[in-house]
DNA sequence: CGGGATCCTAGATGATACTG
DNA sequence: CAGTATCATCTAGGATCCCG
């Protein structure tokens, strides 16, 4: 199940691998799943609280994500009625089996930015 | 840098779990990029054969993302004069660094679709 | 505070041709 | 074969207003 690292995959690996990250995608792809699941992994938190962790986010559409990953049993939502109505988010066990994805994909973009970093400074001393 | 686990990240661990996140789906996120990459890790691959490969791709999205994956140096593209003139396409050693990430899109996929199935299977037997 | 309802735009995608 | 061009579409997302 390598990707690459010298050797191709086979047409049957990957026919499977191309099912498989399909249905991942299909479920967290998408501008803001993870980013939301990771601003919740701060803790559980109510609902202004978490548009101001995601940045860019309309209300609108933290909302539609928030019913989604509910759906998809990412997360809670709990009502504790009173005034004001306090509405609490908080990720289920299921979000923990995205760990190693979201670690995965973390160290990644942290080492992509170095990169893309290293290569404009090259970059810019050959133009010099 | 644990993602809950029971224990909640800090703000600032959390922000920069955001910020690291933003920038490798900037990179490969969207419907198409990894599933291009897959596809040619099983062999470098022309044109026609690489949109048969990529299930449901036309060919205007393809291009584009193909000279996409080629700014940021996952893919190349190399062209035989001749007649036909034979177009290949391959993953560079930088797109090898996905491998976590790929490997761990495919498995926490392979285990979603279970777990989908199997919640399923118990809302039919519920509702006999 | 926690959203829902509406309206609207830009960009992504699909379908179908067409070309060197 | 390896795309490009054009048009039609679709939808995620932004902006704004509103309500209990």
């Amino acid at each position: 199940m390598s990707f690459r690292g010298q050797t191709p995959l086979g047409a049957q690996q990957c026919t499977e691998a191309l099912v498989a990250v399909g249905d991942a995608l299909y479920v967290i792809g998408g501008k803001w799943k993870l980013r939301i699941i990771i601003a919740l992994s701060e803790g559980h938190t109510r609902f202004n609280e978490l548009q101001r962790r995601v940045e860019g986010i309309s209300a609108r559409v933290l909302s539609n994500e928030l019913k989604d990953l509910e759906l998809n049993n990412f997360v809670t939502r709990t009502v504790q009625t009173g005034s004001p109505v306090i509405v609490e988010y908080k990720l289920t066990d299921y979000s923990d089996t995205l760990q190693d994805v979201l670690r995965a994909l973390q160290s990644w973009g942290a080492m992509h930015r170095k990169t893309i970093k290293e290569r404009m400074r090259q970059e810019a001393l050959a133009t010099s």
